[in-house]
RNA sequence: GCUGGAAUAGCUCAGUCGGUAGAGCACUUCACUCGUAAUGAAGGGGUCGAGGGUUCGAGUCCCUUUUCCAGCUCCA
């Protein structure tokens, strides 16, 4: 047979040659170092033989695939010690993830101690360098195999394969596990792993199935690169805005106020206003919008009419009796008030786009367990919106309302560290009987309007996900995703396509026929939560904003007492100029306050003393570039108002 | 909501076998009036998250509860 290469060449060998013998002759170091192969693009085991003409590649521990690899063995090596050590713990699964791998079991929880002695236990079955053997058995003889073993989570695993599935084992040292593979030829290939935490998770994710233990661990293919990823790990708890927007006095939490209600202090306060105040801004002059003001509560009847009393009761704060016809509820959303404004009065079609906006403020009550900083609280503020739109208008204003949020995430500095997500319907709903599905209309009108987002966001130019199952029961929707610096994900912002909804309100324009019509409905944000936002830019910047967004964007520090009043006059002019500016009057030496200004991560800092004030000019030091050296007050405040009116993010040019 | 961990000065944390509450930073006062990442000295500060229990005695052991953290689950 004929095997080709990556790099080309090709070389006859015997049918029957396992892909580890050809690595081994193509190359001994290759083959040390070599994970598994990719045949024709699909990666196999190394054992694996070969039996017709393919392309092969040598997957090595270097490349994600390999990593996988390593990883997927690693969570196998682990399982091997857990069960030498809790002989009583039941197996499920143990797959690798994007930074490591993780293992399931049905056991008492672990703690700290307990996996340091699973490592110590792994170090051993490492050092003996088991084989790792795969074998495969029929269906019966596996749950019988894994029946003895006393194993009842892998017996369920291989009753629900597929008939046909290939059912295999691996075998390392008498420890045997049911895994598709591929893996190490032996456990001596771990050369670098760490047992990072265990938690707890449900058997195959459902809170009314078994709870098992899990614990997580990460594999690398040299020392070097398991430190330098443990270090990382570091590095990103310090950048956390839950850790970091405490320290920066962003925000804070009270436990007598409660869960999920963060207290945003003076700095947090006046980031979130810039914000606020400058999409207000562009919203009302350059996109066409008029603000709202509606009630932060209503009447129960109110969400009646919505359905949200229906279905969304649990997640809802009730000002009283749900019984009583009297009953208020805090708002979970602002739709029905904003629909309520638009039908105070009749509109014509020529009036359509009604594009209605408010900073709205909403209450949602999450489960306790689902709180965390500022991405997710009971209270928050989104630059909400609502477009009434006739449907042939329907798809520019979507993709105006696409080309807003672009415009403010690049504005923001956020715009490469997003993700587009098309969220469709899933066609199988459309299967069931009409009671029972989760969407409206019909698969044909679903795809259709799905075909419209697919080429508003081709036409604007990001690239995107296209997610099954993910809209709205209403419509399809374009989300805009966000991942914390743990990797977790959340939605940022958010454009929904709502034919639905006009209907349940009994909203409607007059077209030119004189005949009532029901208008389409875009349910948007632009720049989504402010309290979420301001916790992305905190992980983002590491705290180190651009010079528009800080709280505190110039700090005077006069060398000495003597120079206050120049310092009081330096600060009047940044004052009156609406730059963010304080003064340090302290009796320090400069050194400590640079270094407090510093810590503050403070863009600039103005040091003024006897030649300054001599010759009106600040010694200008900034976060980007160090010392600047001195500059006439006039040209500094030029400089800065134009890098605030610019939004500018100025990169840091020296590393002090 | 679930599982686990945590809560001690404003902050970061120590506190051994159950026996008088500790440090650094911060804060206050005083001295120093200083040129690009920490001047020195003195002082004040605690219902040990809250409630209950065991004990001669609880920061420490037990129970309940609140909040925070990690991970699940959930997110119309």
């Amino acid at each position: 047979m004929k095997i080709t290469l990556k790099d080309g060449s090709s070389k006859e060998y015997a049918a029957g040659t396992s892909i580890i013998d050809i690595a081994k002759d193509i190359s001994e170091g290759l083959a040390r170092v070599a994970c598994a192969g990719r045949i024709d693009g699909e990666v196999k085991d190394l054992r694996t033989t070969l039996d017709t003409d393919c392309t092969l590649e040598i997957v090595t521990a270097t490349e994600p695939d390999g990593l996988r690899v390593i990883r997927h063995t690693a969570s196998h090596v682990m399982a091997q010690a857990v069960k030498n050590l809790f002989p009583g713990a039941k197996v499920t699964i143990g797959p690798a993830i994007d930074d490591g791998f993780y293992y399931d079991f049905d056991a008492d929880p672990f703690s700290r101690e307990d996996l340091d002695a699973i490592e110590a236990e792994m170090k051993k079955i490492i050092k003996e360098g088991h084989p790792l053997e795969r074998f495969e058995l029929p269906r019966e003889e596996a749950i019988k195999l894994m029946e003895e073993k006393g194993e009842p989570y892998k017996v369920e695993l291989i009753k629900d394969l597929p008939e046909d599935a290939t059912i295999s084992f691996y075998d390392q040292g008498g420890f045997v596990d049911l895994c598709a593979g591929p893996h190490l030829m032996s456990t001596k290939g771990i050369k670098a792993y760490k047992l990072i935490s265990s938690s707890m998770a449900y058997w195959r994710g459902d809170s009314n199935k078994a709870r098992l233990q899990r614990i997580y661990g990460t594999a690398y293919n040299k020392k070097e690169e398991l430190e330098a990823h443990l270090k990382r790990l570091e590095e990103i708890k310090l950048r956390d805005h839950n850790r970091l927007g405490r320290e920066m006095k962003l925000f804070t939490t009270v436990d007598v106020i409660g869960q999920g209600l963060p207290l945003l202090a003076p700095r947090g306060t006046k980031m979130v206003m810039k914000m606020q105040r400058w999409i207000e801004d562009i919203e009302e002059k350059e996109w066409g919008y008029v603000r709202t003001k509606t009630p932060l509560m209503a009447k129960s009847d109110l969400y009646k009419i919505s359905g949200h009393w229906d279905h969304y009761l649990d997640g809802m704060f009730l000002l009283g009796d749900p019984q009583d016809p009297d009953c208020m509820a805090l708002r979970p959303m602002t739709c029905p008030f904003q629909y309520y404004v638009y039908m105070n009065e009749q509109h014509s079609y020529r009036d359509l786009p009604i594009r209605l906006a408010e900073t709205s403020t909403l209450f949602r009550n999450e489960d306790s367990g689902e709180m965390h900083g500022l991405t997710r609280v009971r209270q928050f503020t989104i630059s909400e919106g609502h477009l009434i739109v006739r449907p042939d208008q329907m798809v520019e204003e979507v993709k105006r309302c696409l080309q807003l949020a672009k415009h403010v995430l690049t504005t923001l500095g956020l715009e490469g560290e997003v993700t587009y997500h098309l969220s469709k319907c899933d066609p199988e709903d459309f299967k069931k009987p009409e009671n029972e599905r989760k969407y409206i209309d019909t698969l044909e009108k679903w795809e259709q309007v799905e075909q419209h987002l697919r080429d508003i966001l081709n036409e604007v130019g990001v690239s995107y996900t296209e997610d099954v199952g993910e809209a709205a029961f209403y419509g399809p929707k374009i989300d805009i995703n966000a991942k914390n610096v743990y990797g977790k994900e959340d939605t940022m912002i958010t454009i929904q396509w709502d034919e639905m909804i006009a209907e349940k309100f009994g909203m409607y324009y007059i077209d030119e026929n004189g005949d009532k019509v029901r208008p389409f409905i875009i349910h948007r944000t632009s720049l989504g939560c402010y309290e979420r936002t301001l916790a992305w830019l905190i992980e983002f910047y590491a705290g180190k904003f651009p010079t528009w967004l800080c709280p505190e964007q110039v700090r005077i520090l006069p060398i000495s007492e003597k120079y206050a009043d120049y310092a009081e006059k330096v600060r009047k002019a940044l004052a009156s100029a609406d730059v963010d500016v304080t003064v340090d009057n302290r009796s320090e030496k400069i050194g400590f306050k640079i270094r407090e200004a510093r810590m503050d991560r403070l863009p600039y800092m103005l040091i003024v003393g006897e030649n300054e004030e001599a010759a009106g000019t600040v010694s200008v030091r900034s976060r980007f570039a160090g010392d600047e050296g001195a500059k006439s007050l006039d040209d500094f405040i030029a400089q800065i108002t134009e890098e605030i009116r610019t939004k500018a993010i100025r990169k840091e040019e020296a590393a002090e």
